[in-house]
DNA sequence: TCTGGGGTCCTAGGACCC
DNA sequence: TCTGGGGTCCTAGGACCC
């Protein structure tokens, strides 16, 4: 007996979430995005995909594509509690789960035999228990390797149920086509039509080395095995965290300093508040500016010391800003810290000073009071602190 | 079609070390 | 004088995914 994997995907999953909490929504073309420029679509219902709508469409343009749509602002709070229900019923069916979003999972059926002896059924049970008890439709592929599965869950949308059985996978790559093959984006697809590959089976007559060579190596193993229905083997990480960002798109651009300084500091905050509530600590930050011609450059450094605080972040990101902000209107920006591990692991007094200890323990601090729902004066006190620290370091 | 926000992984070049 | 080779870390950019 060999491998069984199935891949399980919610059905526009926020779409669904909101017409199960607005009834009055059903049957309507929905689309979970806010109105207006330099917004984008991040779901829609399928009644509003006949129109052409579809995600990270700009919503300007789904609105022309569909005036009538219903628009709902995205509720992630709401959408994160129903994906605990449907993956809590999915984890309890097999012991081989592994969530890769909030909306898809994995399941390692592999060796279940006696207790699912067709995957088939056993997957309409799933599909059905995940219906009755959420309310939500799945679109289930069930094949020998993840990577099929993944592609076996789309095939069939929504409500869908596709098995691949072992040995047709070349079959059914050839079949899913080239443009919707997992990991083969826009720039990849139009790079292989630029080298006349057209389709599945055009790849597939190319040899590995020469793949290689086109492509580079990983990209070309990548294809090479594809195109033979073999499982590239991509999604077995551990999904550790490696890095915490957040980015905010201005409209209009803003201009100087000061106002980029602001934003800086309230993002600096975030990202460092997140990693300590993980008990993470970052060896990178950096920032990330997009202009208003959509140019965008990234900054980053790595100072000989992790970084332990939000007034750390804020001290390197603005110190970046500085460094290369010429003025000019600014589209985007973003903060991130990166090089992340383990707080719990380090040995701290080795790498940090009291004062940095009591800067992490105050901002800790901080972070639990606002836990609490007490709003405190966060924005205040760090700002005043990201305006002494520089002083005080030199 | 005027292009979000949160991530991951890969590449290429330079610095540095042995 | 005409300049090794490998490993690792860092930066910047890019592709891709949900």
């Amino acid at each position: 007996m060999g491998t069984v994997f199935f891949h399980i995907d919610l059905d526009a999953f926020f779409a669904s979430v909101e017409v199960l909490d607005h009834p009055e929504y059903r049957g309507k073309p929905l689309i979970i995005g806010t109105p207006g420029p330099r917004h984008v679509a991040s779901t829609c219902s399928y009644e509003a995909r006949k129109y052409g709508v579809h995600s990270a469409m700009p919503m300007t343009t789904a609105l022309r594509l569909c005036p009538e749509a219903v628009c709902v602002r995205g509720r992630m709070e709401r959408y994160a509690e129903k994906s605990r229900e449907v993956m809590g019923i999915i984890s309890s069916f097999a012991p081989g789960f592994q969530q890769i979003s909030v909306d898809e999972a994995f399941l390692d059926l592999t060796g279940m035999e006696r207790i699912y002896p067709l995957p088939g059924r056993a997957a309409k049970e799933l599909k059905r228990t995940i219906l009755e008890e959420t309310g939500l439709t799945v679109s289930i592929g069930v094949a020998a390797s993840r990577f099929i599965a993944k592609l076996a869950s789309d095939y069939r949308k929504p409500d869908g149920l596709t098995i691949v059985p072992a040995g047709k996978e070349e079959a059914f790559v050839d079949a899913v086509g080239l443009k919707k093959l997992w990991g083969i984006g826009d720039s990849t697809y139009n790079n292989l039509l630029r080298h006349r590959i057209r389709s599945v089976q055009e790849l597939r007559v190319k040899s590995a080395e020469e793949l290689r060579h086109l492509f580079g190596k990983n990209s070309g193993e990548f294809l090479y095995s594809v195109a033979r229905g073999i499982d590239p083997g991509i999604f077995r990480g551990d999904s550790k965290s490696r890095s915490i960002s957040t980015e905010k798109t201005f409209y209009p651009d803003i201009y100087g300093y000061d106002a980029l300084d602001t934003y800086l500091l309230e993002m600096s905050q975030e990202v460092m508040f997140r990693a300590l509530e993980e008990r993470k600590v970052p060896r990178t930050a950096g920032i990330k500016l997009r202009y208003g011609d959509f140019s965008t450059l990234t900054l980053q450094t790595t100072p000989n010391k992790p970084i332990y605080s939000s007034s750390d972040v804020f001290q390197i990101t603005s110190g970046l800003l500085r460094e290369k902000y010429s003025g000019g209107g600014v589209r985007l920006l973003g903060v991130f810290i990166s090089g992340i591990y383990d707080g719990d692991d380090v040995e701290q007094p080795d790498f940090f000073s009291g004062k940095e200890e009591k800067e992490r323990k105050l901002e800790k601090t901080i972070l639990t009071l606002a836990q609490r729902g007490s709003r405190v004066t966060k924005a205040r006190t760090l700002r005043r602190e990201g305006q002494v620290l520089p002083e005080k370091r030199r």
